[in-house]
DNA sequence: CGCTTTATTGAGAGATATCAATACTTGTGG
DNA sequence: CCACAAGTATTGATATCTCTCAATAAAGCG
């Protein structure tokens, strides 16, 4: 393990704000409670600290507490790829269920805290909490989604469509957790945008500043501003899901 | 619902051939015997017709028997990719537990059997039976795993590279199922394989006209064989893990 | 303040897309 | 059984997007 667990007993899932996007979702207070003994640990990140590297033995899945995590995968040839950016309340480790053995390296972009779930006791719990279970297999479900969204936006979409779609994807998630939706810190490097995105950080740094160019958004280092959010969503290739649909009077597509 | 169940109770998961790539991997026989009481119903699909759609709501999850299924996304302006193939033994469906409704649409690209798993009685069951839940997250941890790897393969690899993992994912997957590892027929058309690999269905001819005359491999329609499989393995970024592996001489690469 | 890292911008090269023509398969109906 | 049509695949020529290489600028860090 690349990590140093602190014990902090203080905070609690039962008392924890993120509750609400976390594990606990849909379960009764009671539940909870229960849900509790299974994170006995957290543990801090300084960034660039890694929480588990490919290859180590899967004991545990991880919450986000605060901070963000990127998750990378390595080719033999030293290629490798971001595949995922994590936010507070989101579950990384998913990918080590599968044989015992993390697939990925999940490392800090920013000093964070992760709680520790133990995969075994967990699983446990899950099958005298249907709710729990239901819930895991909710989150499990949505990251598949997420990542086939993802490769839906690296098969078919130009570079500038991907960049207007993951500035998009970020500032739903950041709303999703109460803070701004137009106006937020990028916490990656644009390597690793570009990285996460299948192109060159030269173009990434293009298409940023085209956009700038184009008044869709204000960019001072990795400070960024949405200004026209409905010219993004059209970018990206679907509706301002924000705004009041129109498409009642546009013309009907027949097949 | 686009498909129309067929009860044949006389085939049952605990007499099922497919028992070991399936949901029942690592159960006693008589919690198969349980599982057995899930799956009541099967479903015939002809090829070109759907399982599920996107956006119907998730009733339940499903297992090829035989036969193949693409499942593809759409985007709002009509642009649609596959995102994924999938063989007998193999779970469809996990995109829609996340919120209720699938995210794709699955179709047979040949003449296909599909059980029908309903989802609710399912989770009960998984309760029930731990082992049948810890096989249920493997399955959905795998899937993730494919996707990612899938990710990268779109994220960081050129058209060649892509086709040559694609040939060899195939290959491992046929193999497991008990097939010829170097000699199968592709169910899915140009277009299909240049979707799922985000290039274009001339490119995917040009690539495999070009594999064919490097002595790579042979392919006459969609039937192909892989006579090269280093030569395979070498282009799409990793070693042949059947080949007794040289690599201990290799030169290691200073970090 | 200087060094290192990170980001921007430009010019040219290269891979793949696009457009277009042809060939091959498959299915249908005479 | 053959002829035709519709769908599918191959191959070539050109266009376009993004990469690569290179130079510069800005920011973070000791």
């Amino acid at each position: 393990m690349n990590y140093k667990p602190t014990d902090s007993p203080t905070t609690k899932c039962s008392v924890c704000v993120l509750g609400q996007f976390c594990l606990p979702v849909g379960l009764s207070s009671a539940d909870v409670i229960r849900v509790d003994t299974l994170v006995k640990e957290r543990v801090q990140l300084q960034k660039g600290e890694s929480l588990y590297r490919h290859g180590d033995p899967l004991s545990s899945v991880f919450s986000v507490r605060f901070g963000t995590l990127k998750t990378e995968y390595c080719l033999q040839d030293g290629r490798q790829q971001v595949i995922g950016f994590h936010l507070p309340g989101e579950i990384l480790g998913l990918d080590g269920i599968g044989d015992g053995h993390y697939q990925s390296d999940a490392i800090a972009l920013e000093d964070s805290e992760v709680c520790i779930i133990r995969y075994e006791a967990f699983e446990d719990l899950a099958c005298q909490i249907p709710a729990l279970q239901n819930q895991f297999h909710k989150i499990m479900s949505r990251e598949l989604t997420q990542d086939q969204r993802h490769l839906l936006s690296l098969g078919t979409m130009r570079a500038e469509e991907r960049l207007a779609a993951f500035l998009l994807s970020l500032s739903q998630r950041l709303a999703a957790r109460g803070y701004l939706n137009n106006e937020f810190d990028l916490r990656m490097s644009r390597v690793e945008i570009g990285s996460y995105l299948g192109i060159q950080i030269e173009t990434v740094s293009r298409m940023l500043s085209r956009f700038a160019e184009s008044g869709l958004i204000q960019i001072k280092q990795r400070h960024i501003k949405l200004i026209d959010m409905d010219g993004l969503y059209e970018l990206a290739g679907v509706p301002n899901p924000d705004r009041q649909s129109c498409s009642a009077e546009t013309p009907i597509k027949q097949i």
